[in-house]
DNA sequence: GGATTATGTACAGATTATGGACTAAAGAAC
DNA sequence: GTTCTTTAGTCCATAATCTGTACATAATCC
C-alpha cells in the first residue's frame, strides 16, 4: 500500500492512468465504452481523453461499430506518433539498442557484435552510449520523442547498481548517464526478457520464462506482473540443485542445472548453437545425447520450479529456442512423470516467439509500461 | 491495475484506509503527524479520523509528547474494542479456532483433538461448524463484533474451494456458511502460517516459511504480501526434487523433500515428535542419524528455494521448531556450502517463535488485513 | 421522413480536499 | 507570573474533480 493519500490531482492523475490502461489493453474504444469499462461518466472520460489526445498518446481513428443502430462513436487508440522508449542490452557477444513506440511497435533495432568477456565496464559502457545517443538521434529524425531508457545486463542487479556480471566480469558496476539526461533503469537480463516475452511474444499473462543464455536464468511473470523476490534475484533456475554432490559448478556449489543445460555443457567441443543444431539435425549421438542430458537436468530443475512458483506455462527461450525440438521430449516428460497428482496437469511447455531480442525489446517494453502506468507523471499532465 | 476509476466516494475510501494504515504501521499518531506522514492536510486528516473514532476503530489516547513544545498532539491509535475476526483451522490431528481483534491481540482460542484422517468432510465441517459459533458467542459476550473468518487446511484451495487433501482424505470440498453468514476465506494451511508468523511471529517482511507438518509446505513473504503464484499453488517445498530418481514419494515424484524430511521420516517408529525430541536429547544414534539426514535434504531443497524465490530469510515452523537444535547446523552448511558466490551471504535461518498457532493465527489476522485494507467497505463508512 | 437509439458535450450540482485564519494548550523567556 | 513562541486541531470559504441531467448529433430502422 503506498502510504499517501489522494488528493484532486492525484485522483485525475489515477484516471487519466486507468482511462490509458483500458484502451492499451483492450483495444480501441469509443469514450462511451471507455466509460462503461472504467465506472467513470462519459462527461470524465471526455475530459480525459482530451487530455491524452493534448499530450498525443492517444489519437482518434474514424468511427466504428457498423451493425448497430444509434450515432457511432469515435474510436480512441493509441498513438505511436509520438511517445517512444529505449532498451538497451549488454551481452557477452553483443551490445543492443532498440525503440519501441507507446503502441508496443518495434521502430528501430540496432546490434554491434563485441566481445565483452571480461572487459572493462568503462569502455564497454562508452560504446554503448554512442550506441544509444545515434538510436535516440535516428528516432527523433523519424519524429519520435525517446522519453526513457532502460539497460538489460546479464547479472544482478540491486538498487541500480549491476552488482556482479560473471560472464562479463564485471562487479559494483554504476550504470548512469548512459542516454544522455533519460532516465535510466536497469535490470537483469533474464527478467526482462520475461517482460519481453510478455509485451513482444505470446503476450499471455502467466508464464515462467526460461532463459538459455551462457547461464540459465528465469523470469516470472504472474497476472502480468513480473516477480522479483526480496532483493530482486529471485529466478536464478540455473543454480537449482539437480543433482546434490553432482560435479562443481562455477557458483561454487555443485550439480547445478547449468552444469548439465548450460551453454558450455551443451556445446561442448562446438563454437556455436547452431553448430550443435547442425550436427542434432544429422542425428550425430554425441549432439544428441547432450541435449537429452541437458532436457532431463531441465525437467528435474523445472518440476522443482513449478512447485515453487507456481507458473502458468514454461517458455523455453535463449539458446533453448532453437533447440526445443530435441529438448521438448525429455523436458515434458520429466515434468510429467516427476509433477504425479499434485495438481492438474503440469504446466504447458512452449517456445519462445522472439528468440535473442527479448531482453532489449523487454527493456524498452518496461519504459513503455512505467509511461501507461503514470501518465500524467511521465508526460507532465 | 485495478481498472475501475477513482470517484469521490473511493477517494475517500482509499484515504481512510491510507490514514488507518498509518495508524496501524508505526504506532499511535497525532493527527498532525498523521497529516504529514499521509501528505494529507491536518482538516482532512482529521475528518478522516473522526470517521473511524465512529466506526470503533481507533481511539484517542491520551495527550502525547512530553519534552517538545507546543500544544501536545492526541495520540489515535487502532482500537481492540469493537472489531474483531475469526480464525479457523482443520488439521490432521486437531480442529482449532481463534479470535482476533483489531490490533492483532489474540482475544480467544479453542483446540478440539480430532482425528480427522480420511475423514467424512460433511461430519468434521459440523464439528468445525459447532466450534466456530461458539467461539464467536463468547467473543460477542465480551463486548466484540466478529467481522469476518478465514479458514486454513492442509491442501491446497483454489478459487474459494479445497482441490485436495490428502492427508484428510478429502477433495474437491465446497466450504461455506461455517461462520453463520460471516464473509468465510480459505487457504492453505502453509500460506496462512506464512501470514501468522508475519503479523505474530517475527513481524518481518520478507521470508519464506518453512512448514512442517505431515507434509512440508512453504509460503514466501515479500514486502509483507504472501505470494501465491499463478493459480495459489506456490511454495510446495515439499515436492523440490533433492534426489533426481530416488525413492518414490506418495505425490507420484521421486526423491522429494518429503520423503527425507516429512513426518513419516523422522519419526520413523515413534508416534510423535515429543518422542523424537526426546530420543535426541537422549542422544540416540537413530534419532540424530533421522534429523541430520533431513536437515541435508532440507538444505538441498532450500539451496534451490533460495535462487528461485529469493527470500530475506528463512524461518522454520510446524515440527521442525521443536527440532530445530538438531536442524539447524546441517541445513546451515548445506545452504552455506551450496549458495556459493551467487549472493553476498545465505538468507538467515531462524526458528519460528509461534509454534502451532501460525496457521490460525494468520487466518484471523488475514481477515484483519482485509478490514484495515479497505475500512469503508467492511465497516460500512 | 420520422422514430429510435446511441454518442459525446454542456452546465449546474455534489463531494471532497485545500489553505489560511483561528482557537487551544503547552513550554520558554523575561 | 506574564508574555512570547510553538505546535495541535478546527472552522470556513475556496478549489478541484467527478456526477447527473439535458441536449445536440448522427447513425439505423421502418
Amino acid at each position: 500500500m503506498s502510504s499517501r493519500g489522494v488528493r484532486h490531482d492525484s485522483m485525475r492523475a489515477r484516471n487519466l492512468a486507468v482511462v490509458l490502461d483500458a484502451i492499451h489493453r483492450t483495444g480501441p474504444h469509443t469514450r462511451a465504452a471507455l466509460a462503461e469499462r472504467t465506472g467513470l461518466t462519459k462527461t470524465t472520460v471526455s475530459s480525459l481523453v482530451a487530455d491524452l489526445l493534448e499530450a498525443g498518446v492517444v489519437s482518434e481513428r474514424g468511427a466504428v461499430r457498423g451493425g448497430e443502430r444509434g450515432r457511432p462513436g469515435v474510436a480512441v487508440s493509441l498513438s505511436g506518433q509520438r511517445v517512444a522508449t529505449l532498451g538497451l542490452e549488454v551481452n557477452i557477444d553483443y551490445l543492443a539498442a532498440c525503440v519501441v513506440d507507446l503502441t508496443r511497435a518495434v521502430r528501430l533495432r540496432r546490434t554491434r557484435p563485441a566481445d565483452n568477456r571480461n572487459s572493462d565496464p568503462a569502455e564497454i559502457l562508452g560504446l554503448l552510449r554512442a550506441l544509444a545517443r545515434e538510436t535516440i538521434e535516428a528516432a527523433e529524425a523519424g519524429g519520435l520523442r525517446v522519453m526513457g531508457a532502460a539497460l538489460a545486463v546479464p547479472g544482478t542487479v540491486e538498487d541500480g547498481v549491476l552488482r556482479s556480471a560473471p560472464h562479463l566480469g564485471w562487479r559494483d558496476v554504476r550504470v548512469a548517464d548512459l542516454a544522455g539526461d533519460l532516465p535510466l533503469a536497469i535490470d537483469n537480463e533474464a527478467n526482462l526478457a520475461a517482460l519481453g516475452e510478455l509485451w513482444f511474444g505470446s503476450r499471455e499473462a502467466d508464464f515462467l520464462y526460461v532463459s538459455g543464455e551462457i547461464g540459465i536464468g528465469a523470469g516470472l511473470v504472474v497476472g502480468g506482473a513480473l516477480f522479483r523476490g526480496t532483493y530482486g534475484l529471485a529466478g536464478e533456475l540455473g543454480h537449482v540443485v539437480v543433482v546434490p554432490d553432482g560435479p562443481a559448478c562455477r557458483c561454487g556449489g555443485r550439480g547445478c542445472l547449468e552444469v548439465y543445460a548450460g551453454q558450455d555443457a551443451l556445446l561442448g567441443p562446438l563454437e556455436s548453437v547452431t553448430a550443435l543444431v547442425e550436427r542434432l539435425e544429422a542425428g550425430e549421438p554425441r549432439a544428441l545425447e547432450a541435449c537429452a542430458r541437458a532436457g532431463h537436468a531441465l525437467g528435474v530443475a523445472l518440476t522443482s520450479a513449478v512447485h515453487l512458483l507456481d507458473p502458468g506455462r514454461i517458455v523455453l527461450g535463449g539458446v533453448f529456442a532453437p533447440l526445443f525440438p530435441w529438448l521438448d521430449a525429455p523436458v515434458k516428460d520429466g515434468l510429467g512423470a516427476r509433477l504425479g497428482q499434485m495438481r492438474g496437469a503440469p504446466p504447458p511447455l512452449v517456445v519462445s516467439g522472439i528468440g535473442a531480442d527479448a531482453a532489449v525489446l523487454g527493456a524498452a517494453g518496461l519504459v513503455i509500461q512505467r509511461i501507461l502506468a503514470d501518465p500524467a507523471q511521465a508526460l507532465g499532465l
